[in-house]
DNA sequence: CTAATTAACATACAGGCTGTATGTATGCAA
DNA sequence: TTGCATACATACAGCCTGTATGTTAATTAG
């Protein structure tokens, strides 16, 4: 706090607004056809301060990608607390994402161009690390109270459910009937878990 | 059949071995990293007769991914006979349908990059005319033999089960256990339909 | 049967984009 | 204040896509 402009100050500001620009871009027009001499004049800079903060164009959509999955579990967080029953917690998280998902381009931001663009594995952790395991775990406490685990395979279940809630949430971002959609999660929830 | 080549005969030979060859890059490769000088290069061609066949790349893509779609399509006619129960006809035409994306390259060509290059709408355009509704009608099939339609949006329903097993299909394929996705999904569709 | 037209390519070109290499100015550390 | 590293800007090389133009062979018209 001694130079009109200290160095970390610079770069925090450069990236936020190359962050920003990018993903407005990305979320508009979609990576491929996004350019960085687009990106950049967006966001006030040069080319040049975009390959000096990010390794290249894929690493700037990481970069964006992550921040936007953190910012669906953040709006997820809380949503489901401790005090409900498994299967209502289930309920209303699958819902809170939902309605995260519903931000304009997130969902095919995160669910049809970061896997083509970042490949599966490195989203399959970004998820692990944000939604699957809550969505396990909630699985897990659901099926133990309905007293009903053996046999089994609760990961492969979590992962064709967590597809399930995608799918939704794509299909609601395009026209569906959110009512509908909604209503097919929560009796796919119920039956799977309750008897 | 009067000339030693007649036009009819090249192009078909033409366009076979530029699906082929793209084929085999776009599976390797991927969109993206597949160039075009590549493609040709492989078909034993030039950039001149692609241009001629296909209005550009993605056009050329599309065509591929819809003989791939095709193929799928084809591999699961049959395996699902109109003789089953009709629950044992879902999961058999499921178990068929994880058995046809086995193949080398099909999840990532026709669930990951095919929606990111063309697009979602036309995937979903392409699965309703495919797989979809046949799915769909199983399913209705089902519930109406378990007599409990009233009120469920099995459009819905459909959709949510089809990513199921779009998932179950990459899932296997990135390495997971065929045996537990194939039990999931088969719970998936029990617990769903009967009661 | 020949002339004209069209189809099926091959070649050449223009523009744009990505990543890197290089230059410069400013903060920071000794 | 002198030297070094950081945060950029500018310049460049190579590749790729789509189009325009040429060429050869097949098909159609007269």
């Amino acid at each position: 706090m001694q130079s009109p402009r200290s160095n970390q100050d610079r770069t925090e500001k450069t990236r936020a607004a190359l962050l920003s620009a990018a993903r407005g871009l990305f979320i508009e027009k979609g990576y491929a056809e996004t350019s960085t001499p687009e990106i950049v004049a967006a966001a006030g800079i040069t080319r040049g301060a975009l390959y000096h903060h990010f390794q290249d164009k894929r690493d700037l959509f990481r970069a964006v990608v992550a921040e936007e999955a953190s910012a669906v579990a953040a709006a997820i967080e809380g949503r489901a607390s401790a005090s409900m029953q498994p299967v209502a917690a289930l309920i209303a998280g699958s819902f809170a994402y939902l309605e995260a998902m519903h931000a304009p381009g997130r969902t095919r931001l995160l669910l049809i161009e970061a896997p083509a663009v970042l490949g599966m594995a490195e989203i399959q952790a970004l998820d692990e690390a944000n939604a699957a395991r809550t969505l396990r775990e909630g699985l897990e406490a659901a099926f133990s109270q309905a007293g009903r685990d053996p046999g089994l395979p609760l990961a492969a279940l979590t992962d064709l459910l967590s597809a399930a809630f995608d799918r939704a949430a794509l299909a609601i971002d395009a026209g569906g009937s959110a009512a509908d959609y909604g209503a097919a999660i929560s009796v796919l929830i119920r039956r799977l878990v309750l008897n």
